[in-house]
DNA sequence: ACCTAATGTTAGGTATACCTAATAAAAAAT
DNA sequence: ATTTTTTATTAGGTATACCTAACATTAGGT
């Protein structure tokens, strides 16, 4: 009877990436991210926790070795989707959040091969995310937020951890994106904006921002 | 709420192709093709006609002509879909089938037109099924089954009317494609198999398998 | 220690889309 | 003309995944 488990795929997702924050992920946090009530989560956690998806530890909800290889297969496919929209559909890396958001629950270990393969197996996303491969490894690279980066301090964007299409928008106008050498020229006080250099071009960057942009 | 028309979509376009057939789309033959109980059907075509998408002739179920847009909506999105499979991909013909059906649910109008524009406006499927265009307008080619050729008639093959994988890999190993030239050498009496040459090689075929390659 | 605030779960209810069993109506066969 | 078969629908039931309202539990704040 051909399950759907887009449900559980998205659940799955959400607390991979919510424990990757901070690690048992509340109740409340992974509703707020999912959009769902807490009572909707509550019984869907229990669910999971049925299948052997999840456990409840003291302070939360945790994945499973299972849960954990599931989740990081939707990431795959997802981040996988997100490629094959830049490199071959001409997407912009603001338009493909929400696209590969419905393509990762559509995609076969067949299909998530061959695109990987057609691409010729990419180690990233377009917002520089590893992509993990086939057997759940993934490259995490030491990072740290340009926010904290000193006056004339430099660094290389490794990965921007933001979806909201309007703004990447923004960052990728400025030219922030992955793979550029950003200078950091100022940091004003009192938590005010960095004054960046991003080739040969100089910007005010408020903190906020900056701190979603992880350099090397 | 984000409606999910997955549902929807895949009842339209199963009544599309059904009444291409034979034009009222009875319930029951509705219900095969969607391998559903009887029941399920009629009360899903009670709601479907509550949204203006189909209505109760004397016969049959009839598409509105706003059900027929959308049905032909997720055909162009499944056509395009396996084009993207086979052309981009690496799929085979026999592969993309099952593929499709799901990613033609996942596709946004944005994806639909980039995979278009990305492929050169294919005008048909791998399997030689027209790709109706934006407006909805399709060209079908007029053909006719292989299997009505009389013996030394030639045809070229526009499409394979088949999904069964394996059915799908043999004429495909016979090199029976679309655009292919095929000449009927023999035509056995009885109903039985044809004689056909095809790139310089000679086969028996069923009149079931020849009645499904549609040739002009 | 006590009250407030946040967090989590029960309880009860909804919509969607499926099912089987039974019944009604129409078409085909004898 | 009557019986049989096919076709369609009604009735009643299930699973999934969501909801609000109410209650319980835990953690801080003073």
């Amino acid at each position: 009877m051909e399950a759907d488990n887009s449900r559980t795929e998205e659940y799955l997702e959400s607390i991979y990436k919510l424990q990757e924050e901070q690690h048992p992920v509340s109740t409340s946090r992974l509703a707020e991210h999912l959009k769902l009530s807490a009572p909707s989560v509550s019984e869907m956690v229990k669910k999971l926790a049925g299948k052997g998806l999840v456990f409840h530890s003291e302070k939360g909800v945790c994945l499973t070795d299972e849960g954990k290889s599931l989740a990081k297969t939707v990431i795959r496919r997802h981040r996988l989707s997100e490629r094959l929209l830049t490199d071959v559909l001409g997407f912009k890396w603001d338009e493909v959040h929400d696209e590969a958001c419905r393509l990762e629950h559509a995609i076969s270990p067949e299909m998530e091969d061959r695109i990987a393969e057609s691409l010729g197996n990419p180690k990233t996303c377009p917002h520089g995310h590893p992509i993990p491969d086939k057997d759940g490894k993934l490259i995490k690279e030491k990072v740290k937020p340009l926010s904290e980066l000193k006056a004339r301090e430099k660094g290389i964007i490794v990965n921007v951890f933001e979806e909201d299409p309007k703004m990447l928008k923004y960052l990728a106008s400025l030219g922030l994106i992955p793979d550029v050498c950003v200078k950091v020229e100022e940091v004003a006080p009192f938590g005010g904006p960095l004054i960046v250099c991003v080739a040969g071009s100089r910007y005010a960057l408020g903190r906020e921002v900056a701190s979603k942009i992880k350099v090397k």
